[in-house]
Order: structure tokens, then C-alpha cells, then sequence
DNA sequence: GCTAGTATCTTGCAATACAATATAGTCAGG
DNA sequence: CCTGACTATATTGTATTGCAAGATACTAGC
């Protein structure tokens, strides 16, 4: 749907987002993102970025038990992981802005 | 200002749309979008995208002198570069949607 | 036992923004 | 005349990142 090189940088952000939103796990935001509307999601993508993040201290994961299949990893943001994802939420408003502009001039020819 | 990971996938769709709005030239778009509020883009950037549309046949260039320096060439969009400009914008909408989806239960705690 | 669904993780690849660098034309000041 | 600043295009190498493919493993139903 939404080209994999459009989402590059956005996705990090929009993961903190899902998991500031409720803590949950890795396999259960694929499922978020695809409901928001960023298409399927792949494993290949999501784990390398949960794993960037908790590298980066920007959440704190929890093994717990799931009701139907293997142990799940719980994550939640840590202080600093809320400070990124506002510098994210700014940036995305200042990319808006500047593509707004951009096609300003544009009356849908 | 906005990190240069975010823009990966939107310069390429954002240099087609200023090519679009009038004929220019590298240099000058280099400059075009830094008055949008994108940043410096800087050459290493704007032209390996410029052959890469090139490439693609979505642009066609003309050199032509200038007052005041070496020749410019400037570029204009190919019928194939306004169909992906217009496959771009879609895409560019689908994802504010996502994002704004994804935004909308936060009320800025 | 086998299959399907759940769940995490790793490897290797392709795309892309950008710094750094090279080349060269024009023009003003000294 | 020549040096520096501005204009202008192009290439090379690097870091980041999304993703396909595959490995591993737990649970439940047939």
C-alpha cells in the first residue's frame, strides 16, 4: 500500500507511539499498524526496531506468559522514550508543514 | 531540522512536484526546498535523485546558459513523471491518514 | 503426530540521504 | 591578471533502514 521508503524514519517513531498508546508487544503492533492504516508490517521490520529502541533506552521490555502460545515481551517507555517520541511528533509536524507548502500551489490539475 | 531519515522516500516525489510547479533547474531546487521548510537538501542529495528520475523517464533536461554561471539544465516532468507524481501524492495522503490515526488519541499529555 | 496460529529473533539485501570531493564557468576587487 | 566567492553539475563512499526469508519454539485442535 504506502511504500516501504516512505515509512523509513517514520516507523520507529510510530511504534514509540503504539507503545506509549498501551504497552503491548512486538506482535501485537504489527497487527496495530495495519489497522491505522500502514499496511501489513512484516516481523523482519518490527523486531529490528524494537530491539534499536530498547538498545537506545527508549523502552524497557517484560517477558509474561500469553494465554495461547509462547511468552510474550512487554514494552513500555522509559522517560527518555517519551522525549524522542515528542522530537518525533515535532519533526513530523514540521515535514507536514513543509509538504503542505510544497503543494500549495497545486489546484489538482 | 527534520532528520534526514524521515525524508527518505519524499524528496524524490517533492522535487518531481517542484519540477512541476516550473521548469527549474538543480541548483534552484535545491533552494526551492529549502525555502518549503525541508532544510539545506544539499547536492550530494538533489542530484543523484535528478539521474535517478532521468533514468526512470519521468523528467527530460535541457542545458541552456545562464547569466551568471556554467550552464544550467533544466527539467521538465514526462507524461510517466506526472503519473507517479499523482501515485506519490496518493501515497503521501494515505500516509497523513495513517499518522493522523495513529496521533488521534493523544491529546498532548 | 501434524498442522495452524502465536511469538521472537537473525541474516542478507536494496534503497536512499548525505558528506566529501572534483570540476568548471562568471565576476568583482585588489 | 589572479584570487576568492558564487554559481552549477556530478561522483564516490558510508550509514541507516525496511523487509523478505528463514530459524526457533510454544500451544491447541484434529
Amino acid at each position: 500500500m504506502i511504500p516501504s521508503q516512505m515509512l523509513k524514519g517514520l516507523l520507529e517513531g510510530a511504534i514509540l507511539e503504539v507503545i506509549r498508546g498501551n504497552e503491548t508487544y512486538a506482535y501485537e503492533i504489527s497487527n496495530h499498524l495495519e489497522t491505522f492504516g500502514f499496511g501489513e508490517i512484516s516481523e523482519g521490520t518490527i523486531y529490528p526496531i524494537i530491539l534499536r529502541l530498547q538498545k537506545n533506552q527508549y523502552i524497557t521490555g517484560e517477558n509474561r506468559p500469553s494465554p495461547s502460545g509462547p511468552k510474550r515481551k512487554y514494552y513500555r517507555l522509559t522517560p527518555a522514550g517519551f522525549d524522542y517520541l515528542d522530537t518525533f511528533k515535532t519533526d513530523w509536524h514540521k515535514l507536514q508543514s513543509a509538504m503542505r507548502n510544497l503543494l500549495k500551489g497545486d489546484d489538482g490539475v
